[in-house]
DNA sequence: ATACACCTTTACGTTACGTTAAGGTCAACA
DNA sequence: TGTTGACCTTAACGTAACGTAAAGGTGTAT
């Protein structure tokens, strides 16, 4: 004949204490109470706690729903619409601070990296926020998240040493092309020796190659204005597209 | 020689009280205490506040803030990941708690009208709930918010006679487009009256009449099941289609 | 009779302060 | 020199919605 604080818990998932919380608050009321104290509620309680975890599962304040189960239908949806509202700008908050504490963590993420390899004079983290920046969406969307993570990653891991490397494999990269550009031939021996050793360039970064990948970053160096900018700067003009061409035939992506 | 609470308060547009509570909670003591008792900081207190106060605009607890500022500079960026992600998560929460919301506005709002009009038999919300589901996003991309607000608001705020009057104008649509069907044309005078007939019972819920939206949603009727056997139920088999023919013909849109 | 599961009330802890309240301090002005 | 007014101090309660003891009574099965 009735259920006891514990029974009731059970029954709606929720803890004793809650119960009698919410009876300390006068939210819910036992139906009544035994002589030795006990606290017993029936159907018509079950149904208004029902009630009660319904709103409060939408997030509104126990103030609000106390108010709610008391109040004709209107104010109910009057309150359900503020409560909204309050949510909107929520979430506007919340996308603020994901905002700026992204903007922090590269932030800091380039403090690091400066700090503990000084050498590296920020261009590293400088490269990969602007590639993250510009190409991100983009990449992530063709290659997966974890591709570029993990390139940025090694990018950031490289030691000293490791990146040094690089900037000289670089470098032998621009010079081979210039070369190879003299043959005006793409599908040239020189031409594709750039390609290949592009390629090895890319493999500091990436940690496992694929050609789909290389082609697509080919084209991008064409489709975006600063690394044809770089590129017709570094060895000199019409150096992006021949690069392109180069690797389209190196990686067999020339359609 | 010093700010004092105030002072140090109004330099960083915070109040006193938090000040204080900083000091009691260790997190940020003062440079020194005067004889009478007086808390007094120095520029290094002011920059731990500057700090402080950033940590704290990016939501992140005054406990966290305080293990940050005395902790290497890896941490920090550790703890800034853990944050994002529980603000990501956050979001996502907060997403749910708004859609749950609005679904629940949307049933009171087809409730109070229930009881308010109690004719409408729900019927109404529920078509309104079901097109604003199934082609909510479709309708909007295609016709922009504004028109599918208004309709639908114009859908709510019908009253009983309109309602009925409506309902009679379907009918009638019903009958005719059966007549219609017997004729085996949807060019024939009586397909092309069912087709102006369709069009007064749209205007009951459009505000302003559009050739194109019209010949979207005849195009729709034949692709939704949900229509099609309505129609055919209504009808006869081929219905749906010989309606959308019919009001293609009308709006001239049958290529 | 006793063990065990359950009940009760009371009250502190949680977060980051806001808000009195009671009383001392400092600089300026009459 | 006394007083005023702006400032300082500590102490303590209030906020939301419970979690978590602690101390002690109740119900029932063995």
């Amino acid at each position: 004949m009735g259920y006891t604080v514990r029974q009731l818990a059970r029954l709606a998932g929720i803890s004793p204490r809650t119960i009698r919380y919410y009876d300390e608050i006068d939210l819910l009321k036992p139906a009544r109470v035994s002589a030795a104290g006990y606290r017993l509620y029936g159907q018509a309680e079950v149904d208004r706690l029902q009630q009660i975890l319904f709103y409060r599962a939408l997030g509104l304040e126990l103030k609000k729903i106390k108010r709610l189960l008391s109040a004709p239908s209107f104010d109910e949806l009057a309150a359900l619409k503020e409560h909204r509202t309050k949510l909107l700008a929520k979430r506007r908050q919340v996308e603020l601070l994901i905002a700026n504490v992204e903007k922090t963590i590269a932030l800091k993420e380039g403090k690091i990296t400066m700090t503990d390899q000084e050498k590296f004079e920020g261009f590293k983290e400088e490269l990969v926020a602007e590639n993250e920046e510009k190409y991100g969406a983009e990449i992530r969307a063709k290659y997966g998240d974890e591709t570029i993570d993990r390139a940025n990653a090694a990018f950031r891991n490289m030691t000293a040493q490791q990146y040094a490397d690089w900037q000289q494999l670089g470098n032998e990269v621009l010079d081979t092309l210039k070369a190879a550009m003299a043959t005006g031939d793409p599908a040239s021996a020189l031409a594709q020796k750039t390609a290949e050793l592009h390629r090895q360039w890319l493999n500091f970064s990436w940690d496992h190659y694929d050609k789909a990948a290389h082609a697509g970053l080919a084209r991008m160096y064409v489709a975006d204005p600063r690394f044809t900018a770089y590129y017709d700067e570094q060895v000199q003009p019409g150096a992006a597209e021949f690069l392109r061409d180069a690797i389209l035939i190196y990686t067999g992506m020339n359609q």
